[in-house]
DNA sequence: GCTTGACTTGGAGTGCACTCGAAGGTGCAC
DNA sequence: GTGCACCTTCGAGTGCACTCCAAGTCAAGC
C-alpha cells in the first residue's frame, strides 16, 4: 500500500482551501482525521481530496458548515444512513434550485438596467 | 402632493427586510435620506420601494454592501455617472453568470449523488 | 392623564466562517 | 551544527452584514 500522501500545502492549492481551513474543517469535525507521515505532519490521500472536493460543492451552493458537520457524521455512522443523507442532499438540492431560479430573475432585471443605462449613453 | 408614504414596518412587509436593516441601509447611506412625518418618523414613498427591491436584487445576487454603497454614491451624483453605473453592473452581471453556471455544475453532482444513494437503497 | 405601542437615536452585540498569531518541533542544505 | 522552510497546536482575532438594546418621544384610546 504505498499510499504515501500529499502536504497540507499540496491539497490546499488542490482543493482551493487554506491550509488553516483545512486544519479547522478537521477540527471541527467536517473531515476525518487526516493521516501523518513520520514528522506529525498532515498527510492527504485521494479519498481524502475527494472528500474535500465534494464538501467545497455543498459550501459553495450555500449550505452551511452546521448542516455539513451533520452530513458527515452520518456518513462516519456508516451505510445506514444512506437514505437520511438523501433526504439531506435532497432538501439542499431544491434550495439551490430556488436559488438558481432566483438568480436567474434577478439578472433579467440586472439586464434590463444595463440596457437602460445604454439607452441614456447613446440618448 | 399626496405622497403619504408608508411605516418603516410596512416597507418591511413589502421588502423583506426588517425594519433595523432600512435603518441600517439609510444609516450607512445605502438609501438616500427617508422622509418623515408630523411624528418623525420615516415615511417611505414609492420610490423608496423601488429602490429597496432594486437594492435587495444586487444583495440577493451577492454583490457586497461597499460595492452598494459605491452604486448609490453615483446614483446621488446624478446622470453623468450613467456610464459606470452600467460598468459597475455589467461586471456585476458577469460574477452572477459565472455564479449559475457553477451551481448548475455543483447541482449535477449533488443529483449523481443522490442517484447513488437510491442504488444504495434498492439494492 | 395615563397606558400602550410604534417609532426614534447611537452604540454595542451577534453569528458565521474563517484567519491569524505565538510558540514550538522536524528534517534537509550548507 | 545552524539556518531555513514547513509543519504542529491552541486560542484569539477579523470581516461582514446585520441585529439588538437602552433610553427616550409621540399619538391615540380609555
Amino acid at each position: 500500500m504505498g499510499m504515501t500522501g500529499i502536504t497540507i500545502q499540496e491539497a490546499s492549492r488542490t482543493s482551493g482551501l487554506s491550509a488553516h481551513t483545512l486544519r479547522y474543517y478537521e477540527r471541527i469535525g467536517l473531515v476525518p482525521e487526516v493521516g501523518r507521515d513520520a514528522a506529525g505532519h498532515r498527510s492527504y490521500t485521494g479519498a481524502d481530496l475527494a472528500w474535500l472536493e465534494f464538501l467545497t460543492k455543498l459550501r459553495r451552493t450555500g449550505m452551511p458548515i452546521a448542516d455539513m458537520c451533520r452530513y458527515a457524521e452520518l456518513v462516519r455512522r456508516g451505510p445506514e444512513t444512506a437514505a437520511e443523507r438523501r433526504r439531506i442532499l435532497q432538501a439542499h438540492r431544491e434550495r439551490v434550485l430556488e436559488r438558481i431560479a432566483q438568480l436567474n430573475g434577478d439578472l433579467a432585471v440586472l439586464d434590463r438596467k444595463i440596457d437602460m443605462y445604454y439607452g441614456m449613453e447613446s440618448s
